[in-house]
DNA sequence: CTGAAAGCGCTTACAG
DNA sequence: CTGAAAGCGCTTACAG
């Protein structure tokens, strides 16, 4: 049973296919009772316009392509649905793809993408593999990335929007400093992660400011902050001896798996070791948990993506590059304690 | 700057329009040369095939519409990252739309899925209302409910995958007298919730079988089984005197909503109130949460549910109707407690 | 204000 | 094995 065409609509109505075109898309140049008429019609035989034929010949799909590493992570889930609310507010649908730069299946991806005629491409990374995937295979239709960028005068070239990690790490040095720790453990970041690195420069570069002794420990586990490797990585450091009274996380998730380790050696938090996440996701304020962090503020940041992403794909200005970095918040809860005597 | 088309194509190849489309399509009548040598030239052009174009004359998109309710809780988030697994598995796309039976929203989106020409539609929904919305609206697209139906006669003209909530129910009703309590409360469901009805149901029989005292508090706050409701509802049972030494939540996002409000009344979890949940969310297995709950198979559902549709979609079989129940499984952690003498 | 005609980028009988 | 032609369901100059 074939659909209704705007054809069949026509045929009722006793006018073109034209007139019901302009009907369909409140054009200007028709009259009131025409409109009215067909438009009943259309619900009457319960016609939907066809999207595939209106955009082979408008090229313009009103779909976003959107790619990020995984769905699973709390901070990506919170990112994608204000993605998809702010895109919904300004009439655009959202397609999302999971896939990080450097997979091999990013390369087919971003060819699915474009054979989908999205009219737009947000790439949610940390990965410094992002920089050069985003112009080169972009192939001309407007990107932006999510996630920070290298300081380099060549890396100015692009389109992006993140929280401002340099300044998250230091500010997690500056608030661990305060507290009275002087020796500090920055645990779990990639190697691979711009994002990482940002935060590893501004934590080092106070810590240092400060005369506070850091250490530092990479995860070489996998591409994933996951709670799961958080968990791994802390077993191995909290199994023996160590100096350190405050640990300092990449997300909360691996911050968590922090926790479950220490829960398991014995390791008391906050009591021998404060720990300090970053994201601020939901189950960071959950009661016993009562994670100290970073608030990555997620609706902001979904936010100014969408908004630069169809500045340029529906204006056609001359070519420009913008990179908005917004500053993270301290947010305080119990897993960090200070060791300074109480009286202050 | 115009994007490559299969007519650019066929004039640099020296060929025809058909032939390139044969090529593309690893159609049989063409000769292995010319498909090779067509390919190379469409790689070299960074020739991308439009879909667009495609799906309107075979009227096939490779698109399956998922509309759930919302992305922030984690079982739906862990169900859609599934969902888009096994889809792709099989050649399929997701298209995720946020919405619930019921709301007035609900029809625009599916007029929307409907323009898009989606091969099938997936509904997550725990409403009643979704029995009567799928066969209406669908309008001849294959669709399948993830979710339960009421049992009654009239509603078995469906397609749906869900975990058995009758027997969730029952089995958190018979653990709870196992471990020695009688006096229990279904702390949270919501009326217009097949899901839930069932599994009340589950409970109340179970319990009365026992002879164990079963009360029900209904979640009247809105439309979630959030954290934050659990955390309201809690906040009003809780706060003065009750003779319920057990407490069975509908999620565990609710559950531990319930966690915070009892931490925050000095009600110890569970040396007072032992906790039930449903769901077995990542954040379930938290240190020092440690929930106890009910798993759903995320990822049986999600397989289930593809495999089904795709087989409305692809075979022309007589019209059929599949009902699948996925039994849920008990996992038991720490937020449970015996009740009975230790020798047993 | 309305309509006939061309065209968006593909696929698919049909003829050779 | 290859190609000319019709057509998928729309929009958009262009002419009236």
């Amino acid at each position: 049973m074939a659909r209704t065409t705007i054809k069949d609509i026509a045929r009722i109505a006793g006018v073109s296919v034209t007139t019901v075109s302009r009907a369909l898309n409140d054009a200007p140049e028709i009259r009131p009772e025409t409109r009215e008429r067909i438009l009943r019609i259309c619900r009457e035989q319960g016609f939907r316009i066809n999207y595939l034929a209106r955009s082979l010949v408008s090229s313009r799909t009103h779909v976003l392509g959107v790619v990020l590493p995984d769905l699973s992570g709390p901070f990506h889930a919170a990112l994608s649905l204000h993605l998809e609310r702010y895109a919904r507010e300004r009439g655009y649908q959202i397609l999302l793809c999971c896939g990080r730069p450097g997979d091999d299946r990013i390369d087919d991806l971003f060819a699915f993408l474009v054979s989908q005629r999205v009219d737009g491409i947000l790439l949610v990374s940390a990965s410094s593999a992002a920089q050069e995937l985003l112009p080169s295979r972009a192939q001309g239709i407007p990107s932006v990335l999510l996630g920070d960028v290298p300081p380099e005068a060549s890396c100015r070239r692009i389109n992006a929007v993140s929280t401002d990690n340099y300044v998250g790490g230091a500010t997690a040095a500056a608030y661990l400093h305060r507290l009275g720790h002087r020796q500090v453990l920055y645990l779990g970041p990639r190697r691979d992660s711009v994002t990482h690195a940002l935060r590893l420069q501004g934590f080092l570069d106070t810590a240092a400011a400060w005369q506070m002794e850091a250490q530092v420990v990479y995860n070489d586990l996998g591409a994933a902050s996951s709670a799961a490797n958080g968990y791994r990585l802390a077993r191995q450091m909290l199994a023996g001896d160590f100096p350190q009274t405050a640990v300092f996380a990449p997300s909360d998730a691996m911050a968590l798996g922090v926790l479950q380790a220490a829960d398991e050696l014995g390791v008391s938090v906050p009591g021998r070791l404060s720990l300090l996440g970053y994201d601020d996701i939901e189950y960071a304020a959950l009661p016993k948990i009562r994670l100290s962090t970073l608030a990555q503020p997620t609706g902001a940041l979904a936010r100014s993506a969408v908004q630069l992403l169809l500045e340029l794909v529906e204006e056609d200005a001359p070519p420009s590059y913008t990179l908005k970095l917004i500053t993270p918040r301290l947010v305080e809860r119990s897993s960090c304690r200070s060791l300074l005597p109480a009286g202050r």
